[in-house]
Order: C-alpha cells, then structure tokens, then sequence
DNA sequence: TGTACATCAGTGAACGCGCGTTCACTGATGTAC
DNA sequence: TGTACATCAGTGAACGCGCGTTCACTGATGTAC
C-alpha cells in the first residue's frame, strides 16, 4: 500500500468536504469518523492528525455552509446591480443550494447544533442572521432607490424571503425529489414579486 | 419497590408522548429508551412490553405529531368559516404547536426519518401532505366565495403559508429564544393577507 | 549533488462507553370456580 | 365471598455492536550540511 502524505491544509479542505458530502447523502448518522476517513482514503485514527475531534470537523462543515452561503450573496451582487433581479437570483442560487447539498437543513436541525454545544448553536444563529442581513439590505436598497414598496420591514421580508424555499426543499426531499421545486419557486417568487413591488 | 403495572394501551400512550417530549427537550439524541422508561417510570427493558422496539416508539411519535396537525385544522374550521380568518388562526395555532413540540422539525430533519427507513419517510410526507391540503382546501373555498383572489394556485398558496411560519420558528431557537415569532408572523400574515385577498 | 536527520502524516491494534435488545424470572391483577 | 390459576407487565443482568479516541510505531518528505 502506498502511503500518500498531504499537507495539513489540503487534508483539512479534504476531509471538511467528505464530510458534507457524506451528511448530504446519508445524513448526521453517515458522518463518522470512519466514514470520512474512507471517503478521504486514509486510516480513521489519521483524522485525528488534522482535527483535534470528530466536533471540529463538524464546525468545519458550518465553516464551509457560511462561505456557500455568503458566495451566493456575493454573485447576485456582482451579476446585477437591480435589488429585484437580485433577490430573484438569490431565490435560484438557494434552491439549488439546498438542492445540492442536502447537509445544510439537516445539519441545521441537527442535534449537534439544534441542542448541543451551545458556542456552535450561536454560530449557527450567526450565520444565518448574517445571511438575512445580506437579504435585508439588498431590500433596503431596494427601497431607497423607491423600486420595493418602504412600508415594509426589510427584516421581515427577508425571512419572508427564505420562507419561500424552505418549505419547497423540504417537501422535495420528503417526496422522494418528486416535488416540483422549480415550479413552486417559480409561482411563489411572481406573488411575492407583485407584493414587495412598488406599484 | 412498589411495582405498579397498567394497561398496553396506557403504557402506549404515555411512552409516545414521553418520547415526544423528550424530543421537544432534547433533540433526537435524548430519545433513549433508557431515557423513555426513566420518564415513565419503568425499567428500560419494560419498554419492550409495549413495543416491539424503538422504531416503534418513533412511530408513535409520528402519530402523535400527526394528530396534533390535524387537530389545528380541525379547530379551526370550527372557530370560524370565514376561509381568511382560518388561515390567520391556523398561522398563530401553528407558532404555538412548534413552540411547545420543538420535537416537529426535528423529528422531520431527522436521519430517522429524512434519511432512514424509506416507509417512514413517506409517511412523514403524507403528514405534511395532508395538513397542505387541508390548507389548500381553505384556499380554494376563499376562492370559491370570491374572498381569495383565484389566479393563484392553491397549493401554491399552502406552500408559501407554511414557509411563513417554518423560518421565524427556526430563528427563534437558534437565537435561544430571543426571536420574536408573534411580530414577524404578524407582520408577514399581514403582507401575505393583502397579497393573497382578492381586492 | 549527495547524505543524515528532524518532522510529521499515516497506520493498526486496542480501549471504553453508550445504547438497543434479549431472556429467564417475579409478582401483581383479574377471572373461573 | 374466598381461593387457585392464568396472564402478562415489570425486573435486572448480560450481550453485542458501533463508534470516537488513544498510542506506540512506521516511513515519506523536505531541509541542513
């Protein structure tokens, strides 16, 4: 057997991925220690040279859901310069989002961050108060530019928002990925549309 | 040790909602049957009287949680017959459920039961299923009385209702409970009526 | 350019814990006589 | 009304499995001379 050495880092990146891949595909449970050192293939024990803990990779994977969220918000801004078009954008970005990596709602959900560690729990709160922020201002500056109607919370229509996608992905997966998400974004977002508008 | 025995049925009951509740405190973790039996006051190998394993516990769980959803609806269609104000009530009796069963999302989320035993995943979506056409039905009668605009899908429509409720739910317990569900439903209940009320 | 050495990623065996489940038993409860 | 018996809920010890983690080791890699 060739014994291949990596660079701490690379592993890192590596084994952060194999496991969001594995809770993608198998969920909380598939996310062993054994299971991403096979995925990575390397011994389970190696893991322990690259993390301190089956915990710390765990908070890797909130590490990596932040950036694909945050580099969603980040493309919508540079595809376009309308709020509207921006949000409508984002809408799509998401749903592919969780589509592709399944990991984020359960991980969200999950006992490890939904109860445990308290820290990670507001880490999680953080990261998806971070992202409403995101949401919020492109509504706010929406509204400045007298483009979303302003008598309206940008808060609260951001959690509007992602209230649009949630229900759809859920339903998607419960269905055996039979449900139509597409179609469901598509009829929500042209309601939602007509609602935010300034007339 | 004074023993005291009761009936299948009860025994049933109690360790059903015992499970639940443990959910609800502990995520899908604390539900051991050592910790089911601790709550009803019974040695863990007794669980096994009352089901065949624990599987089966979390299938009356299932149960329980079905119930409850079909209950709200029911409530409401007895509170009032106007389809708008149903709505309104079935929003602020569904805040209330999840706030009291944190249980339900993470029993939906759950690998049990999102990842896990194909059967139970289809049964969960039958559950979620039927509460949305219960709220479509609701739709389509405002719709049918000419108060509900009818260029919308109804389903649509239930869709989008109960993405209203599932983010603020989310964000008040990763926030430690801080976030305040009561100001976001009403005001999203408030966009969401104008939107979907036929003017 | 070649060699000796320090560093550290990778290995494999072993551990300990939690937990679901089994099984032979005990003794409370309700019923037939 | 009282007694014998069948039923079955409850007990406690024991098991086996999965899994996270530890530890002494091996040997590949890059560097200093």
């Amino acid at each position: 057997m060739s014994i291949e050495k990596l660079d701490t880092q690379i592993r890192q990146n590596q084994i952060a991925q194999a496991a969001l891949d594995l809770v993608s595909s198998q969920g909380m449970k598939g996310l062993s220690v054994a299971a991403v050192a096979r995925k990575v293939g390397v011994v389970p024990s190696a893991i322990y040279r690259h993390f301190k803990g089956k915990d710390h990779v765990l908070d890797a994977v909130l590490d990596l859901i932040s950036h694909r969220l945050i580099g969603n918000v980040m493309a919508v801004r540079e595809e376009t310069a309308d709020p509207m078009e921006r949000l409508r954008l984002l809408l799509a970005r998401h749903a592919h989002l969780i589509r592709d990596n399944q990991a984020i709602p359960r991980v969200v959900f999950s006992d490890e961050v939904y109860g445990g560690n308290p820290g990670r729990k507001a880490r999680m709160h953080g990261i998806v108060s971070t992202y409403l922020s995101s949401v919020g201002d492109i509504v706010r500056d929406g509204q400045e530019r007298r483009m979303i109607r302003n008598d309206v919370d940008p808060g609260a229509i951001a959690v509007m928002f992602l209230g649009l996608i949630q229900t759809p992905a859920i339903l998607w997966h419960l269905s055996g990925e039979n449900f139509d998400v597409s179609k469901q974004i598509e009829r929500a977002w042209k309601i939602f549309r007509e609602t935010i508008e300034k007339s």
